[in-house]
DNA sequence: TGTACATCAGTGAACGCGCGTTCACTGATGTAC
DNA sequence: TGTACATCAGTGAACGCGCGTTCACTGATGTAC
């Protein structure tokens, strides 16, 4: 590698650390919940460098909004994967309702940590949600039932809404029993609801 | 009427003025996208009057959020009281995910426009957002089916949170098509999912 | 290969602005005698 | 009933603070010759 990439490797390296600090603190404490200086902070940095890598804050949101969805989606899935045949919608949506997803919204689910705020902002802010939206159900749509790939897909799609709400509540409430039997009710509602996909065999 | 309880009246005729315009600024554009000296204009009055109501804008974000979740639901469940018997939690449904919902949030359910901010916000926050959920709880458990009172509250919870979910996406997507399908095709879901509660004939 | 200069990837102080909050004030209403 | 005073329900200017953003600067790295 010749220094001169090395130096635009490293500078592509602490960009992406300021994404990755942002997703989370984002997906934490809301868009308007964290100041550039926190996130330059996580990052290792200070302020002031932040506008050397991106225009503003919106456009550092629009990119860390689909960083989130694709590292969490990743995550979900991957467990998903891991599962037997058969068994991989039932593991996504525990792994989804569980109480360390629940716990830890930083690395999260993005819409159920942001999407309110999302749904306010402008088109172009939108847009960059919508796309992060699309990727996480063309994978989701692979492990519900249905007999056309369209019907599979908007199955995806209310099926991950509904997660998201659910999840979003249960943070909300303060009485654990409660917290916890609304996921675990929806485990199961949702589990049996939205049968594995019939692959011909 | 005795004039000190004319003045007295009067006062608290202002301050119900400044929780309604708050439950409807804060559901429009969060917590945090609201001020003070905004709610108070809303209301008719300038900003130094606010102190003489509440200690801080916490105070009146608790109120708020009471009155948005008594409010809203009082409006959706007057809908669903309307509908003949046996159509009450259709009716609820339908209304719940309305395009004319989705595209007011101001006055509409607190839960999908404030929910990911009162899950982060302190315990007292969520106190105050606990116990509206329970009282619009309550209300919509008489519609679902159900052996056990526990059961059909539990339902109702697991309902209200999908919905929530539901309709906040809706408002984040931009494809109007994908939007709409989302609000159609999930109600259809939870009506058939969610049967009327069978009451002794 | 050495040297002079240019650019990169930041630092950290400073700016203006809007926010939550405070405060001195005021006019209308209520109370005491 | 009139008059003097007190309280209520605000007004609107001002405060400090933290935010997003700008900017002059710097040391390390890269380039020209």
């Amino acid at each position: 590698m010749s220094p001169r990439k090395a130096s635009a490797a490293k500078s592509k390296a602490t960009r992406r650390r300021i994404v990755t600090a942002a997703a989370e603190a984002f997906r934490e404490r809301g868009f308007e919940g964290v100041g550039v200086r926190d996130i330059m902070k996580r990052a290792g940095l200070t302020q002031g460098g932040f506008y050397f890598h991106f225009p503003d804050k919106d456009a550092l949101f629009k990119e860390a909004s689909r960083e989130a969805a694709l590292s969490s989606v990743a995550e979900y899935m991957d467990i998903a994967d891991r599962a037997p045949e058969g068994k991989k919608l039932h593991a996504f949506i525990d792994a989804y309702l569980s109480l360390e997803h629940r716990d830890h919204p930083g690395n999260g689910c993005m819409m159920s940590a942001l999407g309110a705020e999302a749904g306010r902002g402008d088109t172009k802010l939108r847009a960059a949600f919508n796309s992060a939206v699309d990727i996480v159900l063309d994978r989701v749509a692979t492990y519900v039932s249905g007999d056309t790939p369209l019907q599979r897909r908007q199955k995806a799609g209310l099926l991950m809404a509904s997660l998201a709400g659910v999840l979003m509540v249960s943070r909300v409430l303060t009485n654990p029993k409660s917290s916890e039997s609304l996921l675990a009710n929806s485990r199961r509602f949702f589990t049996a609801s939205f049968g594995e996909s019939q692959q011909p065999s």
